[in-house]
DNA sequence: CGTTTATGCGCATAAATATTCTAGTTACAA
DNA sequence: TTGTAACTAGAATATTTATGCGCATAAACG
């Protein structure tokens, strides 16, 4: 049996029509319905679910499909999506707006079932907290980079990894190492582990990826002090222009042969490319060469970018 | 030429959308859109203004038409508004009700042009406050009733007219007298004056009335303290069961001859009758015999009143 | 029936939104 | 230029709206 009796259409049409026809406030309202303004609250807020009231807004595209198109043919990609982003936006903003337009994308991108590589960084992050809980997917959901550092924040992949688990279900398996250790021999240590092998073995057969393409300048690495000024300088030296997973590519998207290679635990961009579907997330002009050595690489498969990175890739 | 540049729709339905659709709250779309929480809460009356955004509310009938087909042919009237009111809606919600839906009909019962005159009360006041401006007319409003005491309200007629004329233009003739007076000599002497005799003539011409229908027990005559318990035995002794304009009248219609007769300075009930279109408002049942005397006395030629009070009528 | 578990209500108050006020900008005239 | 008027923006603030909470009543259960 049903509630006792939810309150009648009539009423919510009355409370309705005074506060948005005609423009009372729900004080007002509550005095001539002879309730509290608290109830004219909820009242107004059933009226809308049962479709009494109805708020439509012109569509707003949120995504440039010229864009799109323009950067599927030039690279070669399996889909695109450019969002727009007001101008002036920083990074900060560019990311939190991809992230509100782009989850829908994404999550259409990555399979049903199957494994998943995730990596870390803020861009990933912003889309994977948007995701919708409910359409239960069957994934293996694996972390395809170490923690940046000891703190483990939001943006890591452990933690992305899962809250993607948390939201649509599935199995999440773990690395459970830093991303960069100090030197080869302890990353060999690692990778020797059990544990490591046997994730190491589902990266090498993920279905798709979900990944971010940083540039130098701008990485999570740098800011959480990971790389100094002197690291960069070095890895720019060997040509890298961009950064997927913590490990560095030139401009023909191949792995930089950097003293910093042998000290990552993180998917190897070889095998990314492998990989049949991967999404990769980036933010803001700055990023655009970075995107376009992946691209050429053969790393990212679809990508997520806004319209002033789309324009700046297409310019270059 | 128009403004600079009124911010751009595009921008608008993306603000609409984050806020509306997406249901984030203004500072989260502030963020998004690169500007202060305040500019979004002026964008997004914009969207509304500029139909961008689009509210719409399911039909609310506010009347009972039913019972005004009712009303008027079983008392002849000329034209009637019954208005439903929340149940257990004190007299004061009531009325309320009654002004916030019932304005629209009064304003379109009263004449364009012509002579108004306009007695007092709790329920005129609150039909009045809710004449929109803008549709100039061209009255002459005519205060029907001096001022009930010295501080005046403003549910006074004085005040009404006033209001009346400053909303829809047009001319005020105030009568600058109180409606009760100590004698008939006093009276004798107010009606002498030039002033009143010229008003007093304009009110046997008036095209239209508008005045309320109360009942004895509720007149704000006793609340104002200015009928005690006794005059109102004493008025009911006289088969009093209705008031007009500070007139009191019996189950016919007929003006009663108390010993207050001689003491108001109002439009006569027998004026009142010749007046081609009067507008009578009552809320609440409790005034039913009120309204069925008026309506029998042929003072009041349309009426307004709530859903209640028809039934009662009705009934009665 | 008496007891337990829900549901609904409005108060107090937190959170969100609108408005006021001040300062900065732009456009135009002198 | 420089002053001035008319706007625009955002910080501070007032107002309005939503929500957590406890109480009271009603439904469900034994």
């Amino acid at each position: 049996m049903p509630k006792k009796e939810a309150y009648p259409d009539e009423t919510l049409r009355m409370a309705a029509t005074l506060y948005y026809t005609d423009g009372l406030g729900q004080a007002e309202v509550a005095k001539l319905v002879r309730v509290s303004q608290t109830k004219i609250s909820r009242l107004l807020a059933v009226a809308l679910e049962r479709g009494i009231v109805r708020i439509s807004v012109e569509e707003y595209r949120a995504r440039n499909d010229k864009l799109e198109h323009q950067l599927c043919s030039r690279f070669g990609l399996e889909s695109a999506a450019v969002i727009k982003v007001a101008r002036n936006a920083g990074v900060e903003a560019t990311r939190h707006t991809i992230g509100h337009f782009g989850a829908p994308f994404v999550a259409a991108q990555l399979p049903v079932t199957g494994v998943l590589a995730v990596g870390g960084g803020r861009s990933v992050a912003e889309i994977v907290q948007r995701f919708r809980r409910g359409e239960t997917r069957r994934l293996t959901v694996v972390q395809a980079m170490g923690s940046i550092d000891s703190s483990i924040s939001h943006v890591d992949a452990l933690e992305l990894g899962r809250a993607i688990v948390k939201l649509w279900g599935g199995e999440f398996l773990t690395l459970s190492t830093p991303a960069f250790v100090s030197d080869k021999k302890t990353r060999d240590f690692f990778l020797a582990s059990d544990q490591i092998k046997f994730v190491w073995q589902r990266l090498r057969r993920a279905d798709a990826a979900l990944v971010g393409v940083a540039s130098l300048e701008n990485s999570v690495y740098t800011e959480r002090g990971v790389l100094t000024a002197g690291d960069i300088a070095h890895l720019k030296g060997c040509g890298a222009v961009g950064e997927i997973c913590g490990r560095f590519f030139d401009a023909q998207g191949r792995e930089c042969a950097s003293r910093w290679r042998d000290r990552v635990i993180s998917i190897e961009l070889d095998y990314l490319k492998k990989i049949p579907h991967v999404v990769g997330i980036a933010a803001g002009a700055e990023r655009a060469a970075a995107v376009a050595a992946a691209l050429k690489g053969g790393m990212v498969k679809s990508l997520l970018i806004d319209e002033a990175g789309a324009q700046a890739l297409l310019a270059g």
